[in-house]
DNA sequence: AGCCTCGTAGTCAAATTTGACCAGTTGCTC
DNA sequence: GAGCAACTGGTCAAATTTGACTACGAGGCT
């Protein structure tokens, strides 16, 4: 699964409708330029793409309020929604090596109950576990670890990072259990998109 | 840069000459599947690619030895040696999230002289402290950190993730230094493909 | 008046990646 | 001795990603 996908719709969501534009902006507001590689070809792209697979619905804007090319905005369908909490819940779940996503999925976990966002992340740590041994029973030779050479620290590398992993999604689930953020159904929830007319704080 | 290109120089360059079927093989025996999402249209395309380029070699070789549709051998051109030694450090060196490439840098990094191969490392290690930075910096607003509710657990993901790994590179840099494995101009190299004939002891 | 830059909004061709498929050969088993 | 899986070697169309490019208006400077 590539990060896109999930951070467009999960932008459409929270605006309701949106255009394009504002999908890249909110990315960028949420910091994810600096870990998913969005280009603007990526997220139109993404948008197109899912409104030819019925996951979006596409209103024809007349020419845009400022002069330009004229907007076209997009709004989730049903589909859509399905598809959002599907990429979610499998993006907390399972591991694949790519952070991205797993930022991405941070950033809507509040948009699931409490306790299932706790208990995908109990069966990540799972996952972590069963990479993990995978890793290691690869490579692990008959004759001891040290005939691999060098290759032996490749090994070395991912366990190190699987075992970091582990440990900071163990310390994500406490914190959740311990009652931290607000999630789906707690009242009123964190506003992570721009209003309109209102200024992003970490423009650079 | 994806790893595949590194990957597949490296492997036709360990072999002097190779056609794609080799090279899929030589990525399997070296776990890159576990790792590295190589496919084989991957491998044939890179191949093809950069013999357009100049960067291989690409012998017509007649129908191959046990039918099935004739086989074409690559074997490094002097720029293919540059671009393999250019992707190699830049790999080593810069943190660009991707385990994948960095995996693949550290089953080729005795190719180079040992002290090279440690101060890149080093370089890496910078990389790693400057990446910290910038995420700390984007994620930290003016009234503490605890205004960002749940979105801060991103940061935190990457900076736990960024410390694991600039602790297992440092732990890298002092095997090297302390003289383990065998680089570059050292003697005997270390050699990680299968000869002709012999068995993959890891098959599954 | 002319020029330059920035922000808004989006397109396009080229490169890459994916995943499925093709076709011949052994080797094994029922 | 027929079938069938597994191995060898590779192709192909479709989807995705990249990076550069277009076009328009507002504001500022000189």
């Amino acid at each position: 699964m590539s990060a896109i996908r999930l951070l467009v719709l999960g932008a459409v969501k929270q605006h309701g409708r949106a255009h394009g534009y504002q999908v890249r902006n909110d990315l960028e507001y949420w910091g994810a330029h600096e870990w998913s590689h969005a280009k603007p070809g990526s997220i139109y792209h993404a948008l197109k793409q899912m409104a030819k697979q019925g996951l979006l619905h596409a209103h024809e804007v007349a020419p845009s309020a400022v002069g330009g090319p004229p907007r076209v905005e997009y709004e989730l369908t049903e589909a859509g929604a399905e598809e959002y909490f599907a990429l979610l819940r499998e993006a907390l779940t399972t591991y694949d090596q790519k952070m991205d996503v797993l930022s991405a999925a941070i950033g809507f976990m509040v948009d699931l109950p409490r306790e299932e966002a706790a208990e995908l992340l109990r069966r990540r740590v799972r996952a972590l576990d069963e990479w993990r041994a995978s890793v290691t029973g690869y490579y692990t030779p008959e004759g001891g670890p040290e005939q691999l050479g060098h290759i032996g620290e490749i090994m070395h590398m991912w366990v190190h990072s699987a075992d970091a992993g582990k440990e900071w999604t163990l310390g994500l689930i406490e914190r959740i259990e311990a009652g931290a953020y607000v999630f789906a159904g707690e009242g009123e929830a964190f506003v992570g998109v721009l209003a309109e007319g209102q200024e992003n704080p970490y423009a650079s």
